[in-house]
DNA sequence: ATGCGACTAAGGGGTAACCCTTAGTTTTAG
DNA sequence: CTAAAACTAAGGGTTACCCCTTAGTCGCAT
């Protein structure tokens, strides 16, 4: 007997492929939502094998879905897509426990190998950001952060804006030459790599945790 | 007659904080929720003045719950706030005719003043994230990412990923200053300043827009 | 009082990323 | 077939960031 899918995208064309796809994997399409709320209470009725879900829809994201169907206890098999890499949805899904994560450009491929081992009781995600995700692990420590000085603050949150020594040393009224000597503390502090640029780089990408500190 | 005001938060202490601050100001709080969907449904029913949303909720985030009051017309001002200074998120938010702004931090001015605005038939956002959504003039324009070759969107990938010319020359199987000429090509199609690192800087905060494109 | 940490500053040198221009070769489209 | 793009490469110069080291001043705590 074929499995049972629903699946919840925003874009009907978008909809309209994945279910011409998952028809010819052999599976059984009984839902076919562009809303959330509605894909949401269709699944809780139906309870299908499993559920395809668009992350980007009004109302109801895909991952309000997961987050609900899971609260419910309800064993569908959830699969979430998106259309761009953002790694902190991924993320997201990962800790929810989603059964599938697949990036909408590479749908075709990514379902099938997705389904394949959905039948197996495993879990698939697509390995591009699987690998994006093991690559992040320039995390955030807070630890290391809280060694800097509060000059050492200030002149980083001025990197973090792209501001040039020259810049910094004007706006916090010191020499060039200390901003440098405080630029090279913080990124042995910090432990950087001595790559050009590798302060910078460290700045912009955790800008969001240390921005709104002190 | 003091006008009526709804409120959705995550945290039960952080809503409860909110709820203090306004009726401080003279509001009269009808509701306090910590699920997105419940004060959605609550705000359909009883259709107050305002309706104070966090983003961070489970179920429905604020941007969900502002995007389906819009829709269906009802006239409650919804006043949108978030922990951090995501960018993406206000813009979509502002996108969304968004009543106001806030940021959890300066809650308690950026309230009073927004209630201010709000009683004027003004829209009110934090003036620290219309500062960087003015900053941020770098914003991703496909147009202008459509307009890179082949070879300089390859280039912009490396970029992308911290590479230095020379390291990219040797991935391209280009020469170092082949690297450059491509940079410089890049840089004046996509109007960047002559400032140092913009590139970087550009490549770093748009890598989600264009790392799987092609 | 002394000694540590924070902050300041500088000398002297290296490399990477930018600036401007010119120009040859290939590919593609009219 | 020819002209426009795209791709390649280089000459020659500036600036910014980064390296290592030394060193003075200030405030605070043992």
């Amino acid at each position: 007997m074929p499995k049972k899918i629903i699946i919840a995208d925003d874009h009907p064309i978008s909809g309209k492929g994945m279910e011409a796809i998952l028809k010819s994997l052999g599976l059984n399409v009984i839902g076919l939502h562009t809303n959330g709320l509605r894909a949401f209470n269709d699944i809780c009725l139906q309870k299908p094998e499993y559920a395809l879900l668009d992350m980007q829809m009004p109302g109801m994201s895909g991952l309000d879905i997961l987050e609900k169907i899971r609260a419910k206890n309800i064993k569908t098999k959830i699969i979430i897509y998106t259309m761009f890499t953002d790694i902190s949805i991924f993320k997201q899904a990962k800790e929810l426990h989603a059964d599938g994560y697949l990036l909408k450009e590479f749908a075709t491929d990514d379902l099938k190998a997705c389904i394949r081992a959905l039948e197996k009781n495993e879990r698939w995600y697509n390995p591009k950001l699987l690998e994006k995700l093991n690559k992040s692990k320039t995390a955030f420590s807070s630890e290391l952060y809280n060694e800097l000085t509060l000059k050492e603050r200030a002149v980083l949150k001025c990197v973090a804006n792209n501001m040039s020594t020259k810049e910094i040393s004007l706006e916090q009224f010191i020499s060039e030459r200390t901003v440098e000597t405080h630029r090279r503390n913080i990124r042995n502090k910090l432990n950087l790599s001595k790559k050009n640029n590798a302060l910078l780089v460290w700045a912009l990408e955790n800008k969001e945790f240390f921005s709104l500190m002190d």
